[in-house]
DNA sequence: TGCCAGGCCGGGT
DNA sequence: ACCCGGCATGGC
């Protein structure tokens, strides 16, 4: 275990010294504004199994159209809030997916930053109950949105762990997100940056199907590709 | 050209 | 309790 936390640790230094910081939310998006934040939530939304330059543009749309407030997303129907985020994919799912999570500020009292300014534990809970927000959103919106530090785990996360050995294969998101903050100080702007770096190195060199791991900063870390995935 | 992206839900076994 | 199909655009 103690290994294991040592491990995590240098894996930061390793990536952040490669990569540097990514500028992930909220250095993008003015997050201590109210529509910062509600930009942040629904880029956690639209970018679920999507690239974030799609998603750019979805958001970009949504600006165009006056539509970044609680009011306007609320007030919207379908057909047009599909149409506006088209180019993120999904667009009726989603378009879904949005309305439910602005329901659920709605009936909070409508406010972003209210909604958003309470313990992790309750946050995630209403989170989780939206239809369209699952783990890894909730945590997205509660960690860059809302700063809490509740650390992010996506596919690369699992994926990159596991071909480290650091975790099972069967290991549940739980798990994963539990080993990192049993591993790291709870502090949110490193818990941003790691899950950023993360991503970044997974998509390099830590894809499903082409994996090169000549030249990855995690390179000098025991691996086995063998048993990625 | 096919594969992939900062997942999640609902229905079937 | 898992397993799987569906959802859809744009980049490389």
């Amino acid at each position: 275990m103690a290994r294991t936390d040592e491990t995590l640790r240098e894996m930061y230094d390793a990536m952040l010294a490669r990569f540097g910081p990514q500028h992930w939310w909220p250095a993008a998006a003015g997050a201590d504004t109210a529509e910062g934040k509600l930009e942040i939530c629904v880029g956690a939304i639209l970018t679920q199994n999507t690239n974030w330059g799609n998603v750019e543009r979805a958001i970009e749309n949504l600006r165009a159209a006056d539509a970044l407030s609680v009011d306007a997303l609320d007030a919207m129907d379908h057909a047009q809030l599909a149409e506006l985020i088209k180019p993120a994919g999904y667009f009726n799912v989603k378009a879904k997916r949005l309305k439910n999570f602005i329901r659920a500020v709605a009936e909070f009292g409508g406010d972003i930053e209210a909604f958003l300014d309470r313990s992790v534990y309750s946050l995630r809970e209403d989170l989780l109950a939206v239809s369209g927000v699952g783990l890894e959103t909730a945590d997205s919106m509660a960690l860059y949105a809302g700063g809490k530090a509740t650390f992010v785990v996506d596919t690369y996360t699992a994926r990159i762990l596991h071909r480290h050995g650091l975790i099972d294969e069967d290991a549940d998101y739980e798990q994963i997100k539990e080993t990192f903050q049993y591993a790291l100080p709870e502090d949110v702007a490193l818990f941003n940056e790691y899950h950023a770096l993360l991503v970044a190195v997974g998509k390099e060199y830590c894809r499903k199907s082409k994996p090169r791991c000549d030249d990855c900063p995690l390179s000098d870390f025991p691996h086995d590709v063998t048993t990625g995935q």
